[in-house]
DNA sequence: ATTAGCACTCGACCATCAAGAGTGCTAACA
DNA sequence: TGTTAGCACTCTTGATGGTCGAGTGCTAAT
């Protein structure tokens, strides 16, 4: 048995219908539709081919039929069309994350926000980062008597800052005496060649090891190390809009998750800076997510630096509205960030 | 009708139950307790003058008891001993608290977490501030072209940063000898100093102004502004484990909350450095939280400046550990981050 | 002043039932 | 041969009613 046009149709017709009302769709609520204009029997008889194929599922004897992840697979592979994002939102979205400050924290905070009101999702972001960091400019700013600040400019603008301990005896010129020999060393090196360097500097110098020591521990720490970088949550109550999360335990389930970053940073980062990913129910690892649906796009920030944005929602969330929403999010991010 | 020592007894009977089961108590149940020696019938006639003097609420006829928000009042000011934390538990948190970096905003974002996994409620942490913020350090770090970063390091060990944009024709080495003077002139002036004195500043010399005035405009944004500072909340799910959130409505009221900044942090911080306040029920401002209680509690960083933290759970919420933890954890955070 | 006893109330729980939506199958139809 | 009407059947949903038990308030006895 192949998959004729009528039997896309009729599925098509059954997602749209179920991706609006979350309600298990009848072959009367089809064929009244319009859309397709066959009695009720012949959609009866497609539809029992359609489970057959795994495309549908019955939840039970006497109830309509629900999509399956087969099912949405196709749906968003073939089926359904990505429309451009309207006007009014696209202006909606470049006018809110442009407010106040452009501070990438900022940004991702208020990109977040913005994304799970128009979707009424769940947002993520990832704050840029990059495989290929580069180190820039390296600054040592005295806090107290024996504590700087230091700051490691990179490539991707993106700034990284620790507290470090120093030595009694370094007073505020040698701390930028050292900032600019390292600067200068150290400029537009990745962290690997970085730690090379320093090994080179160890070979070398004989003063002030322990301070290196410090200030490679603190960068590897903060630069090299990300194994969770910064994330952003929003909307994270917006699914109990929706009647799958009726059930309180699901809703427990769903937060529980949120909360755990160091679950939630992978998926979004696996998805690397590939234009979108989508994962459809139990195509995502986290077993807390098999009944959502992940879609991810990605923004730049310069040419090496790349973050994530993803969309939690229900299996039969808006497909074609996210996609089109966060990929228009994706250049306004990108443009604003990268912006001279 | 006064309330004797009869009365107080069977009241904190009453919410000792309540507060474990959450289930109305009966006048039985109290009974059987052991520690109120009385027949049910006597208790019954005490519980009826309770419930006239207003600090019992009968949900139905042929139901038990439930405490009310007055009860609780009662309870927390006079009725409830406050003891130590355990041993296990201090060791837990000072433990936990310490690992890796000792970043402010790590610290508080550890605590948060320490504090409503040991309490199983909602915690909130904001980040240390101060009335008397006074500017201690300031040091413009190159970023790009006509970019630089500005750091302020204030005494309370806080660091702001932001992006300012400065002249062309600005190298490294004017940038730090810029920031030098700065320090100098701005060195223990607090935000509303600073502003007379870049006054001065504009009137005596007519070089820079423009990055001057950038330079003010940001320190305003990041350091006088902070209309909400940064706010840590954990454990948001928690209170889902509890019968009182069993309806997802108020779970969506609840999330709802803790997602809008705005308005959490005005609660913390109206608590300001006071060692504690306890708002039950509808003493808090919030319509979203009248069946709340929120317990705050504050810690300081060196001497000026101050964080607070906060615990959100049901009315019937466990005071006398919430109050325990909270107190340890001040001291706790205190030491860390004050310690030199 | 306290308590035992008792009638009364009310929610929780359960079984029963009717209604309605949807199906699968069969037979009729174009 | 593909499509459709008809019909018996299934299963959920919501309403109804009855029982059970926890808890109360009152009265009378201690």
């Amino acid at each position: 048995m192949r998959l004729d046009d009528r039997k896309f149709l009729i599925l098509k017709a059954i997602i749209d219908d179920y991706i609006l009302t979350a309600v298990p769709v009848g072959s009367r609520t089809i064929s009244r539709k319009g859309s397709v204009a066959f009695s009720p029997a012949t959609i009866r008889n497609e539809m029992s081919d359609l489970e057959e194929l795994g495309y549908l599922d019955q939840p039970h004897t006497s109830a309509g039929r629900i999509p399956s992840p087969k099912a949405y697979r196709l749906y968003v592979d073939h089926l359904v069309k990505i429309s451009e994002i309207s006007q009014g939102d696209a202006q909606q979205i470049t006018q809110y994350l442009d407010m106040r400050s452009r501070q990438v924290e900022d940004v991702i905070k208020r990109a977040a926000q913005v994304l799970s009101d128009m979707t009424q999702y769940t947002s993520l972001i990832t704050s840029p980062q990059s495989e290929s960091l580069r180190v820039k400019r390296i600054q040592l700013v005295p806090v107290s008597e024996n504590t700087a600040l230091l700051i490691v400019v990179t490539n991707a603008g993106i700034i990284k800052d620790a507290v470090v301990r120093v030595p009694d005896d370094f007073d505020e010129d040698q701390l930028y005496e050292l900032s600019l020999r390292l600067s200068a060393q150290l400029d537009g090196l990745t962290m690997s060649q970085v730690r090379q360097k320093f090994a080179e500097i160890f070979r070398d110098l004989n003063q002030n090891r322990k301070l290196l020591a410090a200030l490679l521990g603190t960068m590897e720490d903060r630069i090299g190390g990300q194994e969770h970088g910064d994330m952003v949550v929003g909307g994270s109550a917006n699914l109990l809009n929706y009647p799958e999360y009726a059930d309180v335990e699901k809703v427990k389930a769903f937060l529980g998750v949120l909360e755990s970053r160091e679950k939630l940073y992978p998926l979004l980062r696996q998805a690397g800076a590939v234009e979108f990913t989508i994962h459809i129910g139990p195509e995502n690892d986290l077993p807390e997510l098999q009944d959502c649906s992940l879609v991810t796009a990605s923004y730049r920030v310069g040419n090496h630096s790349t973050g994530t944005m993803g969309i939690i929602g229900p299996t039969r969330m808006n497909y074609a509205k996210v996609v089109s929403v966060l990929s228009f999010m994706g250049r306004a991010i990108t443009d604003m960030l990268s912006e001279k």
